[in-house]
DNA sequence: GTTAGCAGTCAAACCTTTAGAGTGCTAAAT
DNA sequence: ATTTAGCACTCTAAAGGTTTGACTGCTAAC
């Protein structure tokens, strides 16, 4: 009885597929009918008896059928995926969302995020890398008036962000472009991890560059905000979508809505394991997450590089499978356009080309390949 | 009995502040215990049906008290306001968010957004105006590669956005530095309004300056997509708040998540009367609006200088007098902060100064100067 | 014009009943 | 030793029925 035997796991995996498209507690009668013809339901009532004594299967009253728990969800990603082909519509949606061109990195995390969410139907969430982890390839200064400059930080990655800073001395354009020129030779190819970590460093630039000590400091100010800031790594679209699940409790319900709000748990919650290809976080533990919701993501990468974590927030009953096809087939068109063999390496930075759309056309797709929790 | 006599008046008013507080249909029994002591509910009870017959009130079913309607909601905000004066603690709230410096005038609109949230608990909306209606200051670009450069515009507001443009031709640093200074002279001091609509005039630089034409055409492709698009210009703070008024029922629940969801929706609801010091809007009518909501927004001045409408979103049944009072109170905080005597004119841009907080400290304040829907 | 008093209405809360979906168990069949 | 049929049992959800009490509307007296 300690044994998951095959039958065991047909019976298992039929639950929790039920329950993801119905929403309702599972009967022997129903998997009979719809899953396991040539067994009886009585036997099929054993076995279910089996699973929930394992710990699969949860019983919300005695005369319901069975529930998956989280443990099941848990075993059914790993081992019960199916391969989910897109639709035609789907692809297409894919497709021409990232047809039109895009002139700025962020940009085109939004229009991820937006598109996941459309052929998801779930919330989506992106997570880039914390700026803290990644490499700075330039910063500039550029004077906007006698008190303030823009401060225009861009990382290897080509996320160009920018902060006004401000200062207490008249400077002039002169100054400004000489210590944007003096200082960007000294963050240019850091890490901002490096830079705001190294005490004694920053003590001996911020000597020798007396001249521009008070932006020096702003600009670590700045640098060290960024990174401490989950607010401006995480893209969400679709929030509203969890009025489409609607089974839940209120509880679960507002969980959501409080995780939503906090960009910090988001954050938290995502680059919790984050070293895997596909994660997968299902309800609240120990470690986090959020109450009757499941967390799945992929790795989000452009030109080959890592940039971030991209995927879904939604009922715990998610479609995994659909969702995980998704996020493949979407990361494999962002590998194309993004790296379509047009550049070199060093040109990895934020532009595309004008004028016409990419030409690509790949109907073709990896099903599901998972790393799991 | 077509006259809102003064007691009528009174029983209005009575309705509408018992159903703000309580939300549960006002019964003729309750207001003669908490309002008009002096009269029987008998008497109440023909003066609620006069009410009704006039359209103020809604019975929702014949035993039941009464419920304000729209058209008493509109009396009540424009008669019935009294000054709601701020507790120590609202005052501390918001003396204490806009002590901090702001480098940038989005902080200081997000942090706005934001303390307008903690002190009334309902969700904050603040519409900056169209760029279209705003005179430039100024426009720079700043090579980023030789693909590509970031540019800055600047208006007149101390606003400052920015935005990646890329071009098919390489470009060096010099050609760069050269085009923004051509182009700033084409387009500093006119509003973007004038730039994008007058085609004319835009061939003609188009013609006369060959050498910039793709830059150029890029960037009034930018100006214009900034002109038609909400999202940049709508600030908001706390939309999980509807959650503590729950005695909505599901749709309009539903219309509230909706509205919150289309930035362009909100524009469109606040922009519509934007000519007039405080905006009530109240429900969903004709012209849109929300169903069962009401919107207050003031307008938002920064140094003097309106730079769009501030408010709330909430249940029709809002504390309308302590929401404008807060506004009130928010407006006059910020033109002390932002107008302080400490800069002239030709300084107001986006910076303030550094160091110690700003000195002040007020705790007299206006109540309600309105101006209704 | 105002009020007291009372009949009438209605929603909400609370039961009770019923139906049926689903299980668990037992004993027979394989 | 499994599997299955059969049946008693459990529990929810839906439907129907009462009761309660908060209101109103009306009438007649003040």
């Amino acid at each position: 009885m300690k044994d998951l035997t095959e039958r065991k796991q047909k019976i298992l995996k039929a639950v929790v597929d039920e329950y993801i498209e119905n929403a309702s507690p599972v009967s022997s009668g129903e998997i009979k009918a719809k899953h396991l013809k040539d067994i009886s339901s009585a036997t099929i009532r054993n076995e279910l008896s089996a699973l929930e004594e394992m710990g699969y299967l949860i019983q919300p009253h005695t005369s319901a059928g069975r529930v998956p728990s989280r443990k099941a969800y848990g075993l059914y990603v790993d081992k019960f995926l199916v391969d989910h082909p897109l639709t035609p519509k789907e692809i297409q949606i894919i497709e021409e969302s990232f047809n039109e061109r895009f002139d700025e990195v962020q940009d085109l995390v939004k229009r991820t995020a937006k598109v996941i969410t459309d052929v998801t139907n779930y919330t989506s969430v992106i997570v880039l890398k914390n700026i803290d982890t990644v490499r700075l390839r330039e910063i500039k200064l550029v004077g906007l008036d006698e008190f303030s400059a823009l401060l225009i930080i861009i990382t290897d990655n080509g996320i160009i962000r920018d902060k006004v800073i401000a200062y207490t001395e008249a400077l002039n354009e002169k100054y400004i472009a000489e210590a944007s020129m003096h200082l960007n030779a000294i963050f240019a190819g850091k890490m901002v991890g490096e830079i705001t970590s190294d005490e004694k460093a920053q003590k001996l630039i911020s000597a020798q560059f007396k001249k521009y000590k008070e932006l020096y400091e702003n600009i670590i100010k700045v640098l060290k905000k960024y990174a401490t800031n989950a607010e401006s790594n995480v893209y969400l679209d679709g929030e509203g979508k969890f009025l489409e699940y609607p089974d839940q409790d209120i509880y679960s319900t507002k969980d959501f809505l409080e995780a939503i709000d906090s960009k910090e748990r988001i954050a938290d919650i995502i680059n919790n394991d984050n070293n895997i290809e596909f994660s997968v976080k299902i309800g609240k533990d120990e470690s986090g997450g959020i109450e009757k919701c499941a967390v799945v993501t992929a790795k989000y990468k452009l030109k080959g590089k890592e940039i971030g974590h991209a995927g879904v927030i939604g009922p715990e009953r998610m479609d995994y499978s659909k969702v995980m096809s998704v996020l493949s087939y979407i990361g494999k068109t962002l590998d194309e356009i993004t790296d379509g063999g047009k550049h070199g390496q060093e040109r990895l930075n934020s532009t595309e080309q004008t004028g016409k759309p990419n030409q690509r056309r790949t109907n073709d797709r990896r099903g599901s390949d998972k790393d799991s929790k």
